[in-house]
RNA sequence: GGGUCGGUAGCUCAGUCGGUAGAGCAGCGGACUUUUAAUCCGUUGGUCCCGAGUUCGAAUCUCGGCCGACCCA
Protein backbone atom coordinates (compact mmCIF):
# COMPACT_ATOMS: atom_id res chain seq x y z
CA UNK A 1 0.00 0.00 0.00
CA UNK A 2 0.88 3.53 -0.41
CA UNK A 3 1.69 5.92 2.70
CA UNK A 4 0.80 9.09 0.52
CA UNK A 5 -2.70 10.49 1.09
CA UNK A 6 -5.66 8.89 0.51
CA UNK A 7 -6.83 10.28 -2.75
CA UNK A 8 -9.99 11.34 -4.03
CA UNK A 9 -11.72 9.33 -6.71
CA UNK A 10 -10.71 11.12 -9.99
CA UNK A 11 -13.23 12.98 -11.68
CA UNK A 12 -15.02 11.12 -14.46
CA UNK A 13 -16.30 13.20 -17.27
CA UNK A 14 -20.27 12.91 -16.74
CA UNK A 15 -22.94 14.11 -19.22
CA UNK A 16 -26.86 14.03 -19.41
CA UNK A 17 -27.05 10.57 -20.70
CA UNK A 18 -24.56 9.14 -18.04
CA UNK A 19 -27.00 10.67 -15.65
CA UNK A 20 -29.73 9.30 -17.13
CA UNK A 21 -27.95 5.63 -16.58
CA UNK A 22 -27.39 6.52 -13.66
CA UNK A 23 -31.18 7.20 -12.50
CA UNK A 24 -32.10 4.12 -14.46
CA UNK A 25 -29.62 2.07 -12.25
CA UNK A 26 -31.02 3.97 -9.05
CA UNK A 27 -34.39 2.57 -9.53
CA UNK A 28 -33.29 -0.83 -10.23
CA UNK A 29 -31.41 -0.65 -6.84
CA UNK A 30 -34.59 -0.21 -5.30
CA UNK A 31 -35.88 -3.41 -6.49
CA UNK A 32 -33.21 -5.03 -4.31
CA UNK A 33 -32.25 -6.82 -7.73
CA UNK A 34 -29.72 -4.93 -9.15
CA UNK A 35 -26.49 -7.12 -10.85
CA UNK A 36 -27.46 -10.46 -10.18
CA UNK A 37 -24.37 -13.53 -10.57
CA UNK A 38 -26.92 -16.23 -10.83
CA UNK A 39 -28.13 -16.37 -14.44
CA UNK A 40 -27.40 -19.63 -16.28
CA UNK A 41 -25.89 -18.70 -19.62
CA UNK A 42 -26.04 -22.28 -21.78
CA UNK A 43 -25.73 -21.40 -25.23
CA UNK A 44 -23.32 -18.93 -27.65
CA UNK A 45 -24.78 -16.98 -30.13
CA UNK A 46 -22.29 -18.26 -32.56
CA UNK A 47 -22.79 -21.94 -31.90
CA UNK A 48 -26.67 -21.59 -32.57
CA UNK A 49 -26.30 -19.85 -35.60
CA UNK A 50 -24.16 -22.46 -36.35
CA UNK A 51 -25.90 -25.98 -35.35
CA UNK A 52 -29.39 -24.02 -35.92
CA UNK A 53 -29.20 -21.19 -38.67
CA UNK A 54 -29.98 -23.55 -41.76
CA UNK A 55 -33.37 -25.08 -39.74
CA UNK A 56 -36.53 -24.51 -41.40
CA UNK A 57 -38.79 -22.22 -39.74
CA UNK A 58 -41.10 -25.20 -39.55
CA UNK A 59 -38.52 -27.51 -38.06
CA UNK A 60 -37.81 -25.05 -35.33
CA UNK A 61 -41.48 -24.90 -34.90
CA UNK A 62 -42.49 -28.58 -34.60
CA UNK A 63 -39.86 -29.23 -32.08
CA UNK A 64 -39.05 -26.52 -29.34
CA UNK A 65 -35.54 -25.79 -28.73
CA UNK A 66 -34.86 -24.31 -24.76
CA UNK A 67 -31.87 -21.97 -25.40
CA UNK A 68 -30.36 -19.54 -22.61
CA UNK A 69 -27.88 -16.51 -23.92
CA UNK A 70 -26.57 -13.71 -22.27
CA UNK A 71 -24.86 -10.64 -24.16
CA UNK A 72 -24.90 -7.38 -24.28
CA UNK A 73 -27.31 -5.48 -26.14
CA UNK A 74 -25.97 -3.93 -29.49
CA UNK A 75 -29.24 -2.66 -31.29
CA UNK A 76 -32.61 -2.22 -30.32
CA UNK A 77 -36.09 -1.91 -32.18
CA UNK A 78 -38.89 -1.19 -30.13
CA UNK A 79 -42.13 -1.46 -31.86
CA UNK A 80 -44.95 -0.94 -29.43
CA UNK A 81 -45.97 -4.12 -28.10
CA UNK A 82 -42.91 -6.25 -29.85
CA UNK A 83 -39.11 -5.65 -30.24
CA UNK A 84 -36.19 -6.47 -31.54
CA UNK A 85 -32.77 -6.64 -29.28
CA UNK A 86 -29.25 -7.71 -30.93
CA UNK A 87 -27.12 -9.04 -28.27
CA UNK A 88 -23.14 -10.04 -29.30
CA UNK A 89 -21.11 -12.52 -26.79
CA UNK A 90 -17.86 -13.56 -27.22
CA UNK A 91 -18.96 -15.80 -30.24
CA UNK A 92 -20.99 -13.51 -31.90
CA UNK A 93 -24.44 -11.63 -32.29
CA UNK A 94 -28.12 -13.22 -32.11
CA UNK A 95 -31.24 -11.76 -32.14
CA UNK A 96 -33.56 -11.50 -29.65
CA UNK A 97 -37.87 -10.91 -30.40
CA UNK A 98 -38.97 -9.89 -27.16
CA UNK A 99 -43.16 -9.44 -26.86
CA UNK A 100 -45.05 -8.68 -24.01
CA UNK A 101 -47.18 -10.96 -24.46
CA UNK A 102 -44.61 -13.57 -23.63
CA UNK A 103 -42.27 -11.67 -21.20
CA UNK A 104 -45.06 -10.49 -19.30
CA UNK A 105 -45.96 -6.57 -18.82
CA UNK A 106 -43.92 -5.89 -16.17
CA UNK A 107 -40.72 -6.97 -17.62
CA UNK A 108 -41.44 -5.75 -20.85
CA UNK A 109 -42.07 -2.00 -19.29
CA UNK A 110 -38.72 -2.42 -17.63
CA UNK A 111 -37.20 -3.69 -20.71
CA UNK A 112 -38.20 -0.59 -23.20
CA UNK A 113 -35.90 1.47 -20.44
CA UNK A 114 -32.69 -0.85 -21.25
CA UNK A 115 -29.79 0.73 -22.87
CA UNK A 116 -27.90 -0.01 -26.10
CA UNK A 117 -24.71 -1.07 -23.82
CA UNK A 118 -26.71 -3.20 -21.02
CA UNK A 119 -25.66 -6.87 -20.40
CA UNK A 120 -28.80 -9.18 -20.34
CA UNK A 121 -29.92 -12.98 -20.08
CA UNK A 122 -32.62 -14.45 -21.95
CA UNK A 123 -33.95 -17.50 -22.16
CA UNK A 124 -36.41 -19.02 -25.01
CA UNK A 125 -37.20 -20.97 -27.61
CA UNK A 126 -35.57 -20.98 -31.11
CA UNK A 127 -37.57 -19.47 -34.36
CA UNK A 128 -37.15 -17.86 -37.86
CA UNK A 129 -38.35 -14.53 -38.60
CA UNK A 130 -40.10 -13.78 -41.84
CA UNK A 131 -36.51 -12.67 -43.72
CA UNK A 132 -35.14 -15.91 -42.22
CA UNK A 133 -33.00 -14.73 -39.64
CA UNK A 134 -32.47 -17.04 -36.47
CA UNK A 135 -33.70 -15.54 -33.34
CA UNK A 136 -35.08 -16.32 -29.52
CA UNK A 137 -38.29 -16.12 -28.84
CA UNK A 138 -38.07 -15.13 -25.50
CA UNK A 139 -39.68 -15.89 -22.43
CA UNK A 140 -37.44 -14.81 -20.04
CA UNK A 141 -35.51 -11.66 -19.58
CA UNK A 142 -33.20 -10.45 -17.37
CA UNK A 143 -31.31 -7.34 -16.58
CA UNK A 144 -27.43 -8.44 -15.76
CA UNK A 145 -25.55 -5.30 -15.91
CA UNK A 146 -26.34 -1.46 -16.50
CA UNK A 147 -24.12 -0.22 -18.19
CA UNK A 148 -23.67 3.74 -17.56
CA UNK A 149 -21.44 4.55 -19.95
CA UNK A 150 -22.92 5.15 -24.00
CA UNK A 151 -21.45 3.19 -26.41
CA UNK A 152 -20.41 5.35 -29.59
CA UNK A 153 -22.45 5.68 -32.85
CA UNK A 154 -24.05 2.18 -33.75
CA UNK A 155 -22.79 2.69 -37.24
CA UNK A 156 -19.55 4.61 -37.60
CA UNK A 157 -18.67 2.62 -34.61
CA UNK A 158 -15.51 3.71 -32.79
CA UNK A 159 -13.20 5.42 -35.33
CA UNK A 160 -11.17 7.89 -32.76
CA UNK A 161 -7.72 6.59 -33.28
CA UNK A 162 -6.55 7.70 -29.73
CA UNK A 163 -9.90 6.41 -27.76
CA UNK A 164 -9.49 3.24 -29.89
CA UNK A 165 -6.03 3.08 -27.59
CA UNK A 166 -6.67 4.41 -24.64
CA UNK A 167 -10.36 2.76 -24.22
CA UNK A 168 -9.42 -1.17 -25.90
CA UNK A 169 -12.40 -2.35 -23.79
CA UNK A 170 -14.48 -0.31 -26.13
CA UNK A 171 -12.39 -0.59 -29.43
CA UNK A 172 -12.95 -4.37 -28.29
CA UNK A 173 -16.44 -3.80 -27.94
CA UNK A 174 -17.22 -2.44 -31.16
CA UNK A 175 -14.90 -3.54 -33.92
CA UNK A 176 -14.58 -7.43 -35.22
CA UNK A 177 -11.72 -6.81 -36.59
CA UNK A 178 -9.98 -5.61 -33.87
CA UNK A 179 -11.01 -8.96 -31.97
CA UNK A 180 -10.22 -10.56 -35.19
CA UNK A 181 -6.20 -9.67 -34.78
CA UNK A 182 -5.98 -10.40 -30.33
CA UNK A 183 -7.60 -13.57 -31.09
CA UNK A 184 -4.90 -14.20 -34.30
CA UNK A 185 -2.52 -12.93 -32.22
CA UNK A 186 -3.10 -15.57 -29.43
CA UNK A 187 -3.08 -18.48 -32.23
CA UNK A 188 0.13 -17.21 -33.37
CA UNK A 189 1.75 -17.26 -30.15
CA UNK A 190 0.02 -20.86 -29.24
CA UNK A 191 1.41 -22.13 -32.46
CA UNK A 192 4.39 -21.00 -31.65
CA UNK A 193 4.80 -22.54 -28.66
CA UNK A 194 3.34 -25.63 -30.27
CA UNK A 195 6.13 -25.62 -33.10
CA UNK A 196 8.88 -25.32 -30.07
CA UNK A 197 7.84 -27.80 -27.47
CA UNK A 198 7.28 -30.04 -30.76
CA UNK A 199 11.01 -29.68 -31.52
CA UNK A 200 12.21 -30.52 -27.87
CA UNK A 201 12.90 -27.28 -26.76
CA UNK A 202 11.54 -26.41 -23.19
CA UNK A 203 9.61 -23.11 -22.24
CA UNK A 204 11.70 -21.39 -19.40
CA UNK A 205 10.88 -18.13 -17.48
CA UNK A 206 13.90 -16.33 -16.80
CA UNK A 207 14.36 -13.13 -14.93
CA UNK A 208 12.57 -9.60 -15.59
CA UNK A 209 14.38 -7.77 -13.18
CA UNK A 210 18.08 -7.64 -13.61
CA UNK A 211 21.15 -5.97 -11.62
CA UNK A 212 22.66 -5.55 -15.16
CA UNK A 213 20.98 -5.07 -18.35
CA UNK A 214 22.19 -7.32 -20.83
CA UNK A 215 21.73 -9.17 -24.32
CA UNK A 216 21.15 -6.42 -26.33
CA UNK A 217 21.93 -2.92 -27.55
CA UNK A 218 19.40 -0.74 -25.88
CA UNK A 219 18.29 1.84 -23.05
CA UNK A 220 16.85 0.07 -20.05
CA UNK A 221 14.31 1.66 -17.34
CA UNK A 222 15.59 1.47 -13.71
CA UNK A 223 14.08 1.24 -11.02
CA UNK A 224 14.82 -0.06 -7.69
CA UNK A 225 14.55 -2.65 -5.23
CA UNK A 226 13.66 -1.38 -1.47
CA UNK A 227 15.00 -4.26 0.73
CA UNK A 228 18.56 -5.06 -1.52
CA UNK A 229 18.61 -1.34 -2.03
CA UNK A 230 20.31 -1.60 -5.33
CA UNK A 231 19.67 -0.50 -8.20
CA UNK A 232 18.05 -2.72 -10.96
CA UNK A 233 16.58 -2.75 -14.76
CA UNK A 234 13.79 -3.85 -16.59
CA UNK A 235 15.46 -7.12 -18.61
CA UNK A 236 16.35 -5.30 -22.42
CA UNK A 237 17.19 -8.95 -23.83
CA UNK A 238 16.66 -12.56 -21.84
CA UNK A 239 19.99 -13.64 -24.33
CA UNK A 240 22.42 -14.34 -21.37
CA UNK A 241 19.74 -15.84 -19.26
CA UNK A 242 18.80 -18.44 -21.45
CA UNK A 243 22.48 -19.10 -22.52
CA UNK A 244 23.31 -19.46 -18.77
CA UNK A 245 20.53 -22.24 -18.90
CA UNK A 246 22.42 -23.86 -21.77
CA UNK A 247 25.53 -23.91 -19.81
CA UNK A 248 23.17 -25.82 -17.42
CA UNK A 249 23.07 -28.73 -19.70
CA UNK A 250 19.46 -27.33 -20.69
CA UNK A 251 20.46 -27.37 -24.26
CA UNK A 252 17.41 -26.45 -26.02
CA UNK A 253 15.44 -23.65 -24.36
CA UNK A 254 12.90 -20.77 -25.28
CA UNK A 255 11.13 -18.09 -23.27
CA UNK A 256 8.24 -15.96 -24.86
CA UNK A 257 7.39 -12.30 -23.00
CA UNK A 258 8.23 -9.12 -22.72
CA UNK A 259 11.41 -7.01 -23.21
CA UNK A 260 11.18 -2.87 -22.12
CA UNK A 261 13.15 -0.30 -23.95
CA UNK A 262 13.73 3.14 -23.19
CA UNK A 263 13.16 4.37 -26.59
CA UNK A 264 10.83 6.59 -28.20
CA UNK A 265 7.09 5.45 -29.54
CA UNK A 266 6.75 4.56 -33.39
CA UNK A 267 4.65 2.29 -35.92
CA UNK A 268 7.28 -0.59 -34.90
CA UNK A 269 8.10 0.43 -31.61
CA UNK A 270 6.12 0.37 -28.42
CA UNK A 271 8.81 0.36 -25.09
CA UNK A 272 7.59 -3.03 -23.69
CA UNK A 273 6.88 -5.36 -26.64
CA UNK A 274 7.27 -9.42 -27.01
CA UNK A 275 10.30 -11.28 -28.09
CA UNK A 276 10.79 -14.95 -28.54
CA UNK A 277 13.85 -16.02 -27.98
CA UNK A 278 15.20 -19.80 -28.60
CA UNK A 279 18.87 -21.51 -27.95
CA UNK A 280 20.25 -24.81 -28.95
CA UNK A 281 23.03 -26.41 -28.35
CA UNK A 282 24.99 -27.69 -31.27
CA UNK A 283 23.65 -25.65 -33.95
CA UNK A 284 24.95 -22.97 -35.57
CA UNK A 285 23.19 -19.88 -37.43
CA UNK A 286 23.09 -21.73 -40.54
CA UNK A 287 20.78 -24.04 -39.22
CA UNK A 288 18.97 -21.47 -37.23
CA UNK A 289 18.02 -19.88 -40.37
CA UNK A 290 16.00 -23.18 -41.48
CA UNK A 291 14.78 -23.17 -38.23
CA UNK A 292 13.55 -20.00 -38.40
CA UNK A 293 11.82 -20.16 -41.85
CA UNK A 294 9.78 -23.54 -40.76
CA UNK A 295 8.66 -21.66 -37.65
CA UNK A 296 7.19 -18.76 -39.54
CA UNK A 297 6.07 -20.79 -41.79
CA UNK A 298 4.18 -22.56 -39.55
CA UNK A 299 2.78 -19.59 -37.45
CA UNK A 300 1.35 -18.33 -40.90
CA UNK A 301 -0.57 -21.36 -41.80
CA UNK A 302 -1.94 -21.97 -38.28
CA UNK A 303 -3.09 -18.81 -37.94
CA UNK A 304 -4.47 -17.96 -41.52
CA UNK A 305 -4.32 -21.46 -43.56
CA UNK A 306 -2.14 -19.82 -46.15
CA UNK A 307 1.58 -19.29 -46.54
CA UNK A 308 0.90 -16.43 -49.00
CA UNK A 309 -1.21 -13.40 -48.03
CA UNK A 310 -1.29 -9.61 -48.66
CA UNK A 311 0.40 -7.14 -46.18
CA UNK A 312 -1.27 -3.88 -46.86
CA UNK A 313 -2.51 -4.38 -50.48
CA UNK A 314 1.04 -6.17 -51.10
CA UNK A 315 1.48 -10.24 -51.69
CA UNK A 316 3.97 -11.67 -49.21
CA UNK A 317 4.81 -15.51 -49.94
CA UNK A 318 6.64 -17.36 -47.44
CA UNK A 319 6.53 -20.58 -48.76
CA UNK A 320 9.65 -19.98 -51.09
CA UNK A 321 13.28 -20.13 -49.74
CA UNK A 322 13.94 -16.92 -47.87
CA UNK A 323 16.53 -14.90 -49.67
CA UNK A 324 20.17 -14.71 -48.07
CA UNK A 325 22.57 -12.22 -48.59
CA UNK A 326 25.17 -10.34 -47.26
CA UNK A 327 24.92 -6.93 -46.03
CA UNK A 328 27.70 -5.67 -49.44
CA UNK A 329 25.18 -8.31 -51.30
CA UNK A 330 21.72 -6.86 -50.05
CA UNK A 331 23.74 -2.61 -50.66
CA UNK A 332 24.16 -3.55 -54.45
CA UNK A 333 20.83 -6.03 -55.24
CA UNK A 334 19.19 -2.21 -54.96
CA UNK A 335 21.88 -0.39 -56.21
CA UNK A 336 23.90 -2.52 -58.70
CA UNK A 337 26.13 0.64 -59.80
CA UNK A 338 28.32 0.78 -56.30
CA UNK A 339 31.03 -1.73 -56.61
CA UNK A 340 33.24 -4.07 -54.44
CA UNK A 341 35.90 -1.42 -54.34
CA UNK A 342 33.86 1.50 -53.27
CA UNK A 343 32.22 -0.80 -50.54
CA UNK A 344 35.57 -1.27 -49.23
CA UNK A 345 36.22 2.08 -49.23
CA UNK A 346 35.21 3.67 -45.60
CA UNK A 347 35.42 7.31 -47.25
CA UNK A 348 33.24 6.48 -49.96
CA UNK A 349 30.81 5.09 -47.89
CA UNK A 350 30.73 7.54 -45.45
CA UNK A 351 30.21 9.68 -48.39
CA UNK A 352 27.28 7.61 -49.80
CA UNK A 353 25.95 7.72 -46.20
CA UNK A 354 25.73 11.21 -46.02
CA UNK A 355 24.10 11.15 -49.56
CA UNK A 356 21.24 9.74 -48.12
CA UNK A 357 20.34 11.98 -45.93
CA UNK A 358 21.74 9.86 -43.01
CA UNK A 359 23.68 11.10 -39.96
CA UNK A 360 26.98 8.74 -39.79
CA UNK A 361 28.19 7.05 -36.85
CA UNK A 362 31.76 7.07 -36.46
CA UNK A 363 32.81 2.65 -36.75
CA UNK A 364 35.07 0.20 -38.48
CA UNK A 365 34.08 -0.59 -42.28
CA UNK A 366 32.09 -3.18 -41.12
CA UNK A 367 29.84 -0.82 -39.08
CA UNK A 368 30.15 1.45 -42.34
CA UNK A 369 28.25 -0.59 -44.41
CA UNK A 370 25.90 -1.37 -41.93
CA UNK A 371 24.59 2.12 -41.91
CA UNK A 372 24.82 2.43 -45.37
CA UNK A 373 22.92 -1.18 -45.69
CA UNK A 374 20.32 0.24 -43.16
CA UNK A 375 20.09 4.10 -44.98
CA UNK A 376 19.59 2.44 -48.86
CA UNK A 377 18.68 -1.31 -49.13
CA UNK A 378 17.08 -2.03 -45.69
CA UNK A 379 13.35 -0.69 -45.93
CA UNK A 380 13.26 -2.07 -49.57
CA UNK A 381 13.57 -6.15 -48.57
CA UNK A 382 10.03 -6.92 -48.95
CA UNK A 383 10.23 -10.66 -49.46
CA UNK A 384 11.73 -12.65 -46.48
CA UNK A 385 15.40 -12.13 -46.70
CA UNK A 386 18.61 -13.27 -44.20
CA UNK A 387 21.21 -10.60 -43.83
CA UNK A 388 24.58 -12.21 -42.75
CA UNK A 389 27.76 -11.46 -42.44
CA UNK A 390 27.59 -8.29 -39.45
CA UNK A 391 30.48 -6.53 -38.01
CA UNK A 392 31.87 -8.23 -35.11
CA UNK A 393 32.23 -4.10 -33.66
CA UNK A 394 28.40 -4.39 -33.58
CA UNK A 395 27.51 -8.30 -32.78
CA UNK A 396 29.53 -8.48 -29.30
CA UNK A 397 27.80 -11.89 -28.48
CA UNK A 398 28.17 -13.24 -31.06
CA UNK A 399 30.81 -16.19 -32.52
CA UNK A 400 33.83 -14.98 -35.26
CA UNK A 401 33.25 -16.28 -38.28
CA UNK A 402 36.26 -18.89 -39.03
CA UNK A 403 36.96 -17.41 -42.48
CA UNK A 404 36.82 -13.48 -41.50
CA UNK A 405 37.82 -11.94 -38.19
CA UNK A 406 36.10 -9.07 -38.59
CA UNK A 407 32.41 -10.62 -38.85
CA UNK A 408 30.52 -13.08 -36.92
CA UNK A 409 27.82 -15.87 -37.57
CA UNK A 410 25.32 -13.57 -37.45
CA UNK A 411 21.91 -13.11 -39.52
CA UNK A 412 18.74 -10.59 -39.44
CA UNK A 413 15.64 -11.54 -40.99
CA UNK A 414 13.63 -8.92 -42.84
CA UNK A 415 10.18 -8.99 -44.12
CA UNK A 416 8.48 -6.13 -45.35
CA UNK A 417 11.42 -4.07 -45.08
CA UNK A 418 11.22 -4.88 -41.22
CA UNK A 419 13.39 -6.59 -38.89
CA UNK A 420 11.33 -9.53 -37.77
CA UNK A 421 14.61 -11.73 -36.11
CA UNK A 422 18.35 -11.41 -35.27
CA UNK A 423 20.02 -14.56 -34.39
CA UNK A 424 23.30 -15.91 -34.49
CA UNK A 425 26.08 -18.79 -33.40
CA UNK A 426 26.80 -17.68 -30.12
CA UNK A 427 29.98 -16.87 -28.67
CA UNK A 428 30.97 -19.62 -26.26
CA UNK A 429 34.79 -18.86 -25.70
CA UNK A 430 34.79 -16.82 -22.20
CA UNK A 431 38.03 -14.97 -22.80
CA UNK A 432 37.00 -13.17 -26.18
CA UNK A 433 33.63 -12.29 -24.55
CA UNK A 434 35.65 -10.98 -21.80
CA UNK A 435 37.31 -9.14 -24.08
CA UNK A 436 34.00 -8.01 -25.93
CA UNK A 437 32.70 -6.87 -22.76
CA UNK A 438 35.24 -4.38 -22.12
CA UNK A 439 35.30 -2.85 -25.61
CA UNK A 440 31.76 -2.64 -24.69
CA UNK A 441 32.65 -0.79 -21.55
CA UNK A 442 35.05 1.54 -23.31
CA UNK A 443 32.13 2.56 -25.33
CA UNK A 444 29.97 2.90 -22.87
CA UNK A 445 32.69 4.89 -20.95
CA UNK A 446 32.95 6.82 -24.38
CA UNK A 447 29.12 8.21 -24.18
CA UNK A 448 27.43 5.23 -26.29
CA UNK A 449 24.65 4.68 -23.88
CA UNK A 450 24.04 1.71 -25.84
CA UNK A 451 26.71 -0.13 -25.22
CA UNK A 452 26.47 -2.66 -23.19
CA UNK A 453 27.50 -3.84 -19.44
CA UNK A 454 29.93 -6.42 -18.03
CA UNK A 455 28.68 -9.05 -16.73
CA UNK A 456 31.06 -10.86 -14.79
CA UNK A 457 28.93 -13.96 -13.74
CA UNK A 458 27.86 -14.31 -17.68
CA UNK A 459 31.75 -14.84 -18.30
CA UNK A 460 32.07 -17.25 -14.96
CA UNK A 461 29.11 -19.23 -16.72
CA UNK A 462 30.56 -19.17 -19.67
CA UNK A 463 33.94 -20.25 -18.10
CA UNK A 464 32.38 -23.66 -17.67
CA UNK A 465 31.81 -23.79 -20.69
CA UNK A 466 29.13 -23.16 -23.12
CA UNK A 467 28.60 -25.97 -25.92
CA UNK A 468 28.86 -24.86 -29.34
CA UNK A 469 24.79 -22.57 -29.44
CA UNK A 470 22.88 -20.86 -31.71
CA UNK A 471 20.75 -18.51 -30.26
CA UNK A 472 17.72 -16.41 -31.95
CA UNK A 473 15.21 -13.71 -31.02
CA UNK A 474 11.52 -13.02 -33.05
CA UNK A 475 10.02 -10.32 -32.54
CA UNK A 476 6.54 -11.11 -32.04
CA UNK A 477 4.56 -7.87 -32.37
CA UNK A 478 6.31 -7.66 -35.60
CA UNK A 479 5.06 -10.99 -36.52
CA UNK A 480 1.86 -10.56 -35.35
CA UNK A 481 1.48 -7.40 -37.11
CA UNK A 482 2.87 -9.46 -40.50
CA UNK A 483 0.14 -11.76 -40.00
CA UNK A 484 -3.07 -9.87 -39.15
CA UNK A 485 -1.84 -7.15 -41.87
CA UNK A 486 -1.85 -4.53 -39.21
CA UNK A 487 0.14 -1.51 -40.05
CA UNK A 488 1.35 -0.15 -36.66
CA UNK A 489 2.52 -2.26 -33.61
CA UNK A 490 -0.45 -0.58 -31.38
CA UNK A 491 -2.54 -2.45 -33.36
CA UNK A 492 -1.25 -5.70 -32.32
CA UNK A 493 -0.65 -4.72 -28.37
CA UNK A 494 -3.45 -4.55 -26.29
CA UNK A 495 -2.81 -1.67 -24.50
CA UNK A 496 -0.32 0.09 -25.64
CA UNK A 497 1.83 2.78 -24.73
CA UNK A 498 -0.08 6.18 -24.67
CA UNK A 499 0.98 9.53 -23.56
CA UNK A 500 -0.98 10.11 -19.89
CA UNK A 501 -4.80 11.51 -20.57
C1' G B 1 13.17 17.77 -33.94
C1' G B 2 10.68 19.63 -38.96
C1' G B 3 6.31 19.69 -42.23
C1' U B 4 1.03 18.79 -43.38
C1' C B 5 -3.82 18.02 -41.61
C1' G B 6 -7.10 17.99 -37.59
C1' G B 7 -9.62 19.13 -32.30
C1' U B 8 -17.45 21.80 -32.63
C1' A B 9 -23.32 17.77 -28.52
C1' G B 10 -22.17 11.14 -25.50
C1' C B 11 -20.65 9.20 -30.97
C1' U B 12 -19.91 10.48 -36.45
C1' C B 13 -19.56 15.05 -38.63
C1' A B 14 -21.40 20.04 -41.15
C1' G B 15 -20.78 25.20 -40.13
C1' U B 16 -20.70 30.05 -46.34
C1' C B 17 -18.18 36.58 -46.22
C1' G B 18 -16.53 37.47 -38.98
C1' G B 19 -23.03 38.52 -37.17
C1' U B 20 -23.75 34.91 -31.50
C1' A B 21 -24.60 26.75 -32.91
C1' G B 22 -26.50 22.62 -36.88
C1' A B 23 -27.59 17.32 -38.85
C1' G B 24 -27.71 11.97 -38.22
C1' C B 25 -27.20 8.52 -34.36
C1' A B 26 -27.65 8.06 -28.96
C1' G B 27 -30.97 10.13 -24.82
C1' C B 28 -36.03 11.66 -23.09
C1' G B 29 -41.76 11.60 -24.16
C1' G B 30 -45.41 9.51 -27.57
C1' A B 31 -47.32 5.89 -31.73
C1' C B 32 -46.29 1.05 -33.51
C1' U B 33 -46.70 -7.32 -32.61
C1' U B 34 -41.54 -9.73 -37.85
C1' U B 35 -37.61 -5.36 -37.29
C1' U B 36 -32.44 -5.41 -39.66
C1' A B 37 -28.43 1.50 -38.90
C1' A B 38 -36.53 -0.12 -37.94
C1' U B 39 -39.94 3.94 -38.99
C1' C B 40 -42.97 8.31 -37.67
C1' C B 41 -44.13 12.75 -34.31
C1' G B 42 -42.27 15.83 -30.40
C1' U B 43 -38.03 17.14 -27.42
C1' U B 44 -33.40 17.73 -24.00
C1' G B 45 -28.36 18.41 -24.70
C1' G B 46 -22.56 22.94 -26.27
C1' U B 47 -15.93 25.48 -21.85
C1' C B 48 -16.91 25.38 -30.46
C1' C B 49 -9.17 22.17 -27.12
C1' C B 50 -6.75 26.28 -23.92
C1' G B 51 -4.87 31.39 -23.57
C1' A B 52 -3.97 36.11 -25.57
C1' G B 53 -4.80 39.57 -29.57
C1' U B 54 -7.58 42.16 -33.73
C1' U B 55 -12.82 43.73 -33.94
C1' C B 56 -18.84 46.94 -32.24
C1' G B 57 -18.91 41.53 -32.69
C1' A B 58 -14.61 35.47 -33.22
C1' A B 59 -16.22 28.35 -33.86
C1' U B 60 -14.50 31.44 -38.08
C1' C B 61 -8.95 36.03 -38.57
C1' U B 62 -3.69 36.51 -35.99
C1' C B 63 -0.11 34.79 -32.35
C1' G B 64 1.27 31.33 -28.51
C1' G B 65 0.32 26.71 -26.17
C1' C B 66 -1.82 21.62 -25.45
C1' C B 67 -3.48 17.06 -27.74
C1' G B 68 -3.92 13.68 -31.96
C1' A B 69 -3.01 11.54 -37.01
C1' C B 70 0.17 11.17 -41.15
C1' C B 71 4.83 12.18 -43.58
C1' C B 72 10.06 13.42 -43.12
C1' A B 73 14.66 13.02 -40.13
Amino acid sequence: MSNTEPQAAPQQDENHIIAERRQKLAEWRQTGAAFPNDFQRQNTAGKLLEVYGDKAAEVLEATPVEVSVAGRIMLKRVMGKASFVTIQDLSGRIQLYVTKEHVGEEVYTAFKHWDIGDIVGAIGTLMKTRTGELSIKVTGFRLLTKSLRPLPDKFHGLTGVELKYRQRYVDLIMNEETRFTFTARSRIVQSIRNYMCHHGFLEVETPMLHPIPGGAAAKPFTTHHNALDMKMYLRIAPELYLKRLVVGGFEKVFEVNRNFRNEGLSPRHNPEFTMMEFYEAYADYKSLMDFTEGLLRHAARESLNAETFDYQGRELDLSKPFHRLSICQAIQKYHPDITDAQLADGDWVVQKIEACGEKVKPGGLGSLQLQLFEACAEARLWEPTFIIDYPVEVSPLARKSDKNPDITERFELFIVGREIANGFSELNDAEDQAARFLEQVKAKDAGDEEAMYYDADYIRALEYGLPPTGGCGIGIDRLVMLLTDSPAIRDVILFPQMRPE
